[in-house]
DNA sequence: CGCGTGTTTGAGCTGAGTCAATCCGCGTGG
DNA sequence: CCACGCGGATTGACTCAGCTCAAACACGCG
């Protein structure tokens, strides 16, 4: 997966330097140029008018691997899609409880949960050095009243992150941890797709403990489940290095469909702290 | 799946025991007499002009218990706002696993989650005879244009949602069977006092298996959560009537609060199948 | 080379699940 | 009025998937 991603990283790394010329142009963000524009909030957006969405977007920003895109509680002014990298956000209760909310990638936007109270709900952390493409919220609102298009498009990803949610809770309330797992590596990979990356082979940015937290589940089982996927040849999986050998094996698993053993009817796990 | 909604409800009342949810006399939704109106998609907005909101929606429509105000798959032509009783919706994967998405009050709006595939997602079902104000999203959408505080309403409403499932997931990585209760009643007490309702006393409209499904747990394992707040004289709760003896009590246990025994760090639950 | 961070693997423990029996409230028919 | 049946709620006894604790291991870095 990673060639282009790691040509990003590469950029990057120059970047830092201060060498490389690449990005010498003013990082305005062009959506018509951005590989990923389908998936974003310009959906179906004439993209040639730059009068458009275009002259909305600050300059892209650069976040380095660990830092803060924002944190909770934070004001919201701004909507960021990711131009490239990675992020996770992640919900963190009084008591410092807290779970990964979702990973995000190139064409995701973040934020949209603050739109309810005006302020961000989650911490989003970069996993990779990244760029985002920031949108002010408050404008982007006032646009979208003289293009239907634009607000029918922030419609959908709010909507369609309500269903991704939903059919999180199914996860969580039905699926054993292998299962989990196998159902993450599956929505990994279609995501990947759908960007033009390999269905078969790619890295992980985020660490065992992320992907625990996210599939509700302890980073120990996390390995377990991981080695019991290997020793199936289903997938090949060392460090955050995958691929997955036999697809329709884990898409099966993903489904409740256990092999292994014959059990006519899969349990349900749930979570116990 | 049906195509209209009407023939919808009628072929449940021919399937089902239930229900004949067919409304005789075509009753007029005026939002400014209605007393949700301050929860539910009008917020903000000039009660007063009838031009508004008030002549978009549809003449109200009653649903008896057990019968079904939409079905996944049926295409999205309108959101419901609760007018009084309450739902359930559900996701039902492809192997028959499901699991309860949310519970619906008076003046929450049902549906959103459609608006990303203009399908619905879940099933919903009335818990009790109820009533709905169908907006129809088409023209909602087109009349937000023309009062952006009905879109920001509906913005808020979608983002609220999102929000409240990240709660969610919280709470099935996080608690344990006894918190997960004591949080569900403590947000239930909570939703009744927003409408002016009794925070101590209410009656659930759902069954222990709807509550375990939204629970992530077994209805069994709500039985005994159920018995044992009942033994520490934190609830009352016989049945479906529900009595809150001890607020703080449940409020703290509510979050990580675990009394009883002293342990330092309250585990994290997650379910397994 | 030593150290720290992140990943694996092993060895028990346990909260919640499963299976199963009983109870309770309620509507129905005799 | 009561026996009967049925769906929902409870309770008990036992099992197990995933958790916890703990010890290695791998890799990168100064």
């Amino acid at each position: 997966m990673s060639g282009q991603l790691k040509v990003t990283l590469l950029d990057h790394a120059d970047i830092s330097h201060a060498a490389n010329p690449i990005h010498l142009r003013p990082l305005a963000s062009m959506c018509k140029e951005c590989r990923v524009s389908g998936l974003c909030l310009p959906t179906g957006l004439p993209l040639h008018d730059n009068s458009c969405l275009g002259a909305l977007i600050g300059p892209r920003m650069r976040i380095r691997k660990g830092a803060a895109l924002f944190n909770a509680n934070d004001p919201l002014t701004m909507l960021y899609a990711v131009r490239c990298g990675s992020f996770k956000t992640s919900l963190n209760s009084v008591e410092g409880q807290g779970v990964v909310i979702n990973f995000w990638m190139p064409g995701d936007v973040l934020g949209l949960d603050a739109i309810a109270t005006e302020r961000h709900v989650c911490d989003a952390i970069a996993l990779e050095d990244s760029e985002v493409c920031p949108v002010p919220y408050h404008r982007l609102q006032t646009l979208a009243r003289d293009f239907p298009v634009l607000q029918q498009s922030l419609n959908r990803l709010m909507s369609r992150e309500i269903v991704r949610e939903h059919e999180r809770v199914l996860m969580l309330c039905n699926l054993t941890a292998e299962q989990r797992l196998a159902s993450f590596l599956v929505g990994l990979s279609k995501r990947f797709v759908s960007r033009g990356y390999s269905a078969h082979g790619f890295v992980l940015r985020m660490s065992r403990e992320d992907m625990a937290s996210y599939l509700g589940l302890r980073l120990e089982t996390v390995c377990r489940s991981v080695a019991r996927l290997r020793a199936l040849r289903i997938v090949g999986l060392q460090g955050r290095l995958v691929e997955i050998l036999d697809m329709p094996a884990l898409m099966a698993l993903e489904q409740g469909g256990d092999e292994g053993v014959h059990k006519d009817n899969p349990k349900a796990p749930c979570s116990t702290p």
